[in-house]
DNA sequence: ATCCGGGGAT
DNA sequence: ATCCCAGGAT
């Protein structure tokens, strides 16, 4: 029966977001901001990526997907340098860029039209670009209703004993999808808040559940 | 199962 | 000086 998980992921949402508040919470300041750091962020902590962003900036090649293409692919890499696996992410964002160029020549509104059961196979389609970093260029910079599952989300849900902890990610990302109406703005703040409570409580090590906005929803936390 | 690399915590 | 953390390809 899933209308017992529905309840609880809602009152999950509801008790993080009265305790959070609104994340207005957006991952760049722009939808190739977005682009960038969705490959940037693979396997690593966002503090690496925001300085690896930042050199982007001051070096003046974040401002539009040509300025980026035409970055000579070892400038790309010292560059992006602080975000780790560097020269890897160098490949593949620059996959992403051609992708993105031909597909709509940088206008991301163009994608917005699209079906996301049309744009998401064909993301996937591009190496190095996998499940999570797809639907996070989906959701935050194209503006399509793709919920995005990432480590935090798989720990935080294994913990509450939600689901296993070696679930795949299309499963997880059913978890929510099966249940949420499709709703960019909420699948933006639920991902949003879980983010922030993994950062401060759902830790990896040393989670601090006495305090944590989820802990009524621990086995044995009442409710 | 292993490789790719950095920053922060211990 | 290590250990730990976080996606995707092969």
């Amino acid at each position: 029966m899933r209308g017992k998980r529905e309840r609880l992921l809602r009152e999950m949402y509801a008790a993080m977001h009265a305790r959070l508040g609104p994340s207005g919470w957006w991952p760049g300041e722009t939808p190739l901001e977005v682009c960038v750091g969705a490959v940037l962020t693979q396997n690593t902590a966002w503090t690496n990526v925001t300085k690896a962003i930042l050199r982007l900036r001051d070096a003046g090649v974040l401002a539009s997907g040509q300025a980026l293409l035409s970055l000579p692919e070892a400038d790309m890499s010292e560059l992006i340098r602080p975000a780790g696996f560097f020269r890897l992410k160098a490949v593949r964002l620059r996959n992403l860029l051609r992708f993105l160029d031909d597909a709509c020549g940088f206008d991301f509104s163009v994608l917005a039209g699209q079906e996301l059961d049309y744009l998401r196979p064909r993301l996937l389609n591009v190496s190095g670009i996998g499940p999570e970093t797809a639907d996070s260029v989906l959701l935050y910079a194209v503006g399509l209703p793709t919920f995005v599952v990432d480590a935090y989300t798989r720990r935080i849900l294994h913990r509450h004993a939600m689901v296993p902890d070696d679930i795949p990610y299309h499963e997880l990302r059913d978890v929510f999808m099966d249940v949420l109406e499709p709703d960019v703005p909420l699948y933006n703040e639920f991902h949003a808040l879980l983010v922030r409570v993994a950062a401060q409580w759902c830790r990896a090590r040393a989670p601090r559940c006495a305090d944590c906005p989820l802990c009524p929803f621990l086995d044995g936390g009442g409710a």
